[in-house]
DNA sequence: TATGAATGAGCGTTCATTCAT
DNA sequence: AATGAATGAACGCTCATTCAT
């Protein structure tokens, strides 16, 4: 049921033999340690291919170019995400609207928290990509899931699921790459998890409230 | 009172004569234009001289270099936006919580969209320097404000106003600047508003019901 | 038992492959020429390499820097010379003090000549290194073969061979540097050998004059 | 009697104004300084002004451009070490050999010792423009203060004081600048005074031995 | 298929020189 | 006469990319 396997974004080589996919991974692997490392202006495809193991030669045989690569590392850094989110999701269906709110707070943070290292490493690529389809389509996805959750709410419904899903996604994941990319560590997780929880959880509520028709039928 | 004249943060030189002041100003609009039309990867400071119509010689006799440029530049713009931030905050003293709520996501959105192309052309940028101080220290600044705003709220206390605060600036601006990056521009101005809106207000009111004690007095 | 095998001065690649031994040959003695045409202070790395015939990439395959290729040529060309005056004094033990004069004074200009075109490309060169650990390194090792001649001489004993030895050569280099260094030619080989033996001749029957307990046993 | 006043080597403007000589003054003390503060590739036009506390602009006025400048500075070097040379040559007249030799290499140390920073400063444009005219020209000079010396020597005649007196002064200052260019102050002044002086008087006493017949009329 | 030496356009930066003030 | 902001050619150096091995 992942959605990793037909990548629709990227112009991937083949990874078909087992050579090639682990020469693919390490090349991944080594992009994110550069990334840390040098960051993302000093990225050299040589550098990469070093870490790698590899020659830049063996790089420019799985990736046409530079941006290629990077495109690449983001969707599969994307492409993890929304996987893990999707998971996550489908333990919060049919749950009252606190619990909702609560779990999808905690899929979103365990989600990036889980790869914190990648997550910090994405933050200036994804800067520069970010324009493009990418993150975008990644955010629209792991929308879908939460959605579904939204529609099968106990004690709530809501006329609009999808966009309440949207910003939802798009507030937590934006909060939560800030906190981590803040160097200085100035939000400590749990207190960002309790706020987050209350905007959005608040958030829900007051969406609820505009739309009270919907709910009649549901609450009696 | 606005806090742009003392700029702590920048190796800025010495723009005090009066064509001096001019060529600083036309190399910080190059560089936005140059940002807008190329990317930063692909700014050079001699796009940059060229664009504003003087030498290269002449950018490095104000800017020592690229980076130093760069970082002024942010600067800049976080000064700006802050300052516009701090006057449309003002008036929100002692308001109802809805008031406030609604106010603080207009003054948000009327600060980022009043210079929507710089705000745009900020993106990659702010994610180099992302980790830096600069935009924490911002962030700070506008979260002072809004903490002000909290303390004086009329119908609503909180304990911890700095935090709410924080979190509050952190969750509009980084879902500002995504919504504004996003070139698709998929979520329509006065949509975003109104969810803002809820999920601000929202979140206000949950912290609230976690810190009932405080507001006895008041309300009574 | 010649010691240029063990370069220890220079921060130098891995001239390793046979290509690159080539390639290096080739940017050494491209580096005189230019010196030799447009003089130290227009040699500039795309020169060099133009001249050899490679691509700038390539000598910074090399050559870390610029700095790191001058001093790579000059350590080159001192340790030749100081190949050249190693072997040209081995053939002056156990001589009689007027023969060893002679003898030195040739060995030094025959090594000097032989390079004239790389001696006079080095005039610049070395005066910018000229301070550091190079030359003085390459004077002491050529002093060292002179001090063992001076050791063996067979009508004369010194108390400081060493001090002498090294005047000697400082003397004679900077005295043939200088001269090779006038592009007017205005002392002519000859005259400077005759005048350089007289000088050295004199200079060892002195320093005999005032060491002369040392000399009691030998003469008798 | 100093040769100074007809400067006859460089292009210098007119420091005729009072206002004008000090300026010329400051840009020839400020360029040694900045000579030594930061060696000869960097030393900058600006740099030398802004160390003399005048405008660029105003170097400009006094020489036509950075070569002139450095060539001013070397010829009123080699011009004030000439003078010094020629009057302390002055008290070396009819003075038996042994005297001259030792007197004369006194003049030599004193001279470049008395100004020796400025000696060391000189190090690196006396080999840029050491194949000029300026040092060859300098060098005669002094070698025909000398030249007389020999001339009127009580004990002793020569040939050709001519080339000898050009000899000893060469050897004399190579000598003495590689000594002093030398950092790492490897050779005592005093150890270096006397193997010079032994050095010059065997030079001498070598060069009369090859001279018999001159010698004949004088010692009787 | 993998390698890595070679390429060279292009970058950030400097600095001798000019000229309007 | 003095200034110093402006100029822009030229420098040292990097790095994405290619291709002979």
């Amino acid at each position: 049921m992942a959605s990793r396997q037909q990548s629709l974004l990227s112009p991937r080589k083949r990874p078909v033999q087992a050579r090639s996919e682990a020469t693919v991974a390490a090349l991944f692997e080594a992009s994110i340690q550069v990334l840390l490392a040098v960051g993302y202006r000093k990225l050299t495809t040589t550098r990469v291919a070093e870490r790698a193991g590899v020659s830049v030669g063996t790089l420019y045989q799985y990736f046409p170019n530079r941006q290629a690569l990077m495109m690449s590392v983001i969707e599969r850094y994307l492409d993890d995400l929304v996987c893990s989110i999707e998971r996550g999701c489908q333990d919060l269906n049919e749950r009252p609207l606190e619990e909702l709110a609560t779990g999808l707070v905690d899929v979103f943070i365990a989600a990036k928290w889980m790869r914190i290292t990648v997550s910090r490493a994405m933050h200036e690529p994804l800067a520069e990509f970010g324009d493009a389809k990418l993150v975008r389509t990644a955010a629209v996805r792991a929308a879908g899931f939460v959605a579904r959750n939204l529609q099968s709410c106990r004690d709530a419904a809501f006329g609009d699921e999808h966009l309440l899903a949207l910003l939802i996604v798009m507030a937590c994941s934006s909060l939560l790459q800030t906190a981590i990319a803040d160097q200085t560590q100035s939000i400590d997780v749990e207190a960002l998890r309790t706020h987050m929880r209350s905007m959005v959880l608040g958030y829900l509520r007051e969406a609820q409230r505009l739309e009270p028709r919907r709910n009649a039928g549901r609450s009696g």
